[in-house]
DNA sequence: ATAGCTGCAAACGCTTTGCCTCGAA
DNA sequence: TTCGAGGCAAAGCGTTTGCAGCTAT
């Protein structure tokens, strides 16, 4: 039975997996939780500092560096040179829209596309093994007047 | 009608757009004509100080940003730090699968696939600007039999 | 007590750039 | 002649790391 502790849902992963929780750490976890977005580095750092200004950029690498390693947390790569993050989701695989105007992200699922790139390196020759997809696109502005719903399947999209 | 000079097929892209011909830019062109994987910098380095010692980093870098420019090359992200380049094939869209054990890249077509994403884009509100997908695997090994018979399609294959 | 963390600053790997010279057009 | 191009070395940028001092456990 899981305690209902007062540690984030971040913390409580690093503690399962047997990590010693710092102030800094306990920060750093707590800002990762509460992220609906995808951060770099720069702005982990800077929602971390918000919290505890005793927080080093350096120990923001070593911890998402960690956290990746353990399964705990994604890189993303959506160009721009900086490294983005986000919690793992286990089972639901997701790929990303980013907006070329602002950058902004939209994620959206396809469940038949990771089968079919399966199937592509299965003909290839290859077992396959992962996969990177990003979509790029610029927003359309709404059709005339307000016909449709609102379901656009937008979880987050609060990057910057 | 286009004259049948002895210049490269990029070097003739390079004068197409008004690009002063100098001889570090000519053996640039060469190697990058002539090239059927997708070299890096430092490969594209190493490649046109053997034909032509005079050349310098610097140069490179200059030279494959312009012609990126241009639309002459094209720049590829297949993990590990450093940009990878590759001549434009109009119309041709294809993918990359890069295989994990050796970084050996596999190039495939996959026509169905950009219309698929396109639709993806449109439902979500966006216009379709372009998108990035890589594949990666290990090579399977071939069926019984035979140890190994290397006859996978593999059109380029050279990548280290 | 001690393995694991952290801060700081230096180092790193890839890429860009300032400056001044050179050469294609 | 002139403006683009090249060489060299320094700088830039995101990220990693060595070192020495802390701190959860």
């Amino acid at each position: 039975m899981k305690s209902q502790s007062t540690e984030s849902r971040i913390a409580q992963l690093c503690i399962e997996h047997g990590l010693k929780m710092t102030g800094q750490r306990r920060v750093i976890a707590r800002v990762l939780s509460d992220a609906d977005d995808h951060p770099d580095v720069e702005e982990l750092y800077r929602r971390a500092s918000a919290l505890d200004s005793r927080i080093s950029v350096a120990t923001v690498y070593r911890t998402v560096r960690l956290l990746e390693e353990k399964g705990i947390l994604e890189r993303r790569d959506f160009g721009g040179g900086r490294a983005r993050y986000e919690a793992t989701e286990h089972g639901r695989h997701h790929y990303h829209l980013i907006d070329v105007d602002n950058g902004k992200v939209t994620e959206f699922e396809d469940p038949e596309h990771e089968e079919l790139m399966r199937r592509v390196a299965e003909r290839l020759g290859f077992d396959f093994v992962s996969m990177r997809l990003e979509l790029f696109g610029k927003k359309r502005p709404p059709a005339p007047q307000d016909s449709k719903t609102p379901q656009a399947s937008k979880r987050k999209g609060a990057d910057s």
